[in-house]
RNA sequence: GGGCGUGUGGCUGAGCAGCAAAGGCAACAGACUGUAAAUCUGUCGGGGUUUCCCCUUCGUAGGUGCAAGUCCUACCGCGCCCA
């Protein structure tokens, strides 16, 4: 069996069953797991993004998990140079590297070798632009670099900032977008529910994450080293706990919404992922472990 | 029985006599070059030859206006107060 070179990728929207799936092809074919999740990356973010126990976990390695402190923001960049050498670490090791999670960037990243401009966030500088009006840096922008400001969303403040970031910083043009050959070849698994499992599947994890106040818990616990707004930038069960936390909303709102944000994230998912052609989507275990067997004779 | 108030698109909720009718939610579609569970966009009564035209809408029935969701009358439903 050669695994020198391959890659699988199991991706597919929230709640629909990939951590189950990953752990069962990982044993199965002598597979280490890769997270590529942006929430399961922090340490003491663990129910609420739904990162596997270490009893699940068992004797397979898992790697991405709990290597960035909540407090740091953690960026694709970084997940992409630590990601790629843990695939290139279980290739040395003979091993089948599975990448697995529901973060469309971080899949990519790792992927399709984006490669993505070497110029880190200067936090002061967007703290400065935020201050100013969007439609006087798009003009700003559109003078350093009209090409980009033609491309990018002249609408989402983040995106104009982070571009004029680059200009200021670059001096030129931001380059087209690169794709590197990562020098192995992928196996993209894409798990295919219904809109309708989803909301269910949502439901009922949303219950259990619920049970004896745990995820209530450990959004307590990170908040002794959090700011409730760095809190609420985490989205789903980090920002509406907090909130509940904070008496801005009820606890029957609560859930409620997280249910609601929820479904609507798993559709953003299903948006990015929908345009990726070499994506398989499988309905059940079996089809991904043919698929699988298929790819690794090759 | 009397008084006051209210009835708007799937929901919520604005609405000055010139409106297919603000905003929000939901729904549907989409973007994504170091925050990506984040951030952002479009559509959203029906139809068409779709930067414009036509039709049908604001509890029901009448009425007054060139023109009515907006004014008047009656009726029906709902709410509160007095009996």
């Amino acid at each position: 069996m050669e695994t020198d070179s391959k890659l699988i990728v199991i991706l597919g929207p929230t709640a629909s069953g990939k951590t189950g799936l990953s752990l069962k092809l990982a044993k199965k074919f002598h597979g280490e797991i890769i997270s590529a999740d942006s929430r399961q990356i922090y340490k003491g973010m663990d129910i609420g993004s739904g990162k596997v126990t270490k009893k699940e976990m068992g004797k397979i390695p898992h790697y991405l998990l709990d290597v960035a402190s909540p407090r740091q923001r953690f960026t694709v960049a970084q997940y992409q140079k630590i990601a790629l050498k843990a695939v290139r670490h279980i290739h040395q090791k003979g091993g089948l590297p599975i990448l697995v999670g529901g973060t469309g960037f971080y899949i990519q990243s790792i992927a399709d070798g984006v490669v993505i401009p070497e110029v880190k966030p200067d936090w002061k500088l967007r703290q400065k632009l935020a201050k100013i009006p969007l439609p006087e840096l798009v003009k700003q922008l559109q003078m350093l670099d009209p090409a980009r400001a033609g491309i990018i969303d002249q609408n989402n403040p983040r995106r104009v900032v982070r571009a004029l970031e680059l200009a200021l910083k670059l001096g030129s043009p931001v380059p087209a977008l690169q794709q590197r050959d990562m020098g192995f070849k992928n196996l993209i698994l894409g798990i295919k529910k219904s809109p309708k499992e989803l909301k269910i599947l949502i439901a009922k994890r949303l219950k259990i994450r619920l049970k004896n106040d745990a995820m209530i818990k450990e959004v307590k616990n990170l908040r002794k080293i959090l700011s409730w707004k760095r809190l609420e930038e985490f989205g789903l069960e980090y920002r509406y706990v907090a909130q509940y936390l904070q008496n801005k909303i009820t606890k029957e709102e609560m859930i409620k919404i997280i249910k609601k944000e929820s479904e609507h994230y798993a559709k953003r998912q299903m948006t990015w992922f929908k345009r990726d052609q070499r994506i398989h989507w499988i309905k059940t275990q079996k089809q991904a472990e043919n698929l699988l067997k298929n790819f690794l004779k090759k």
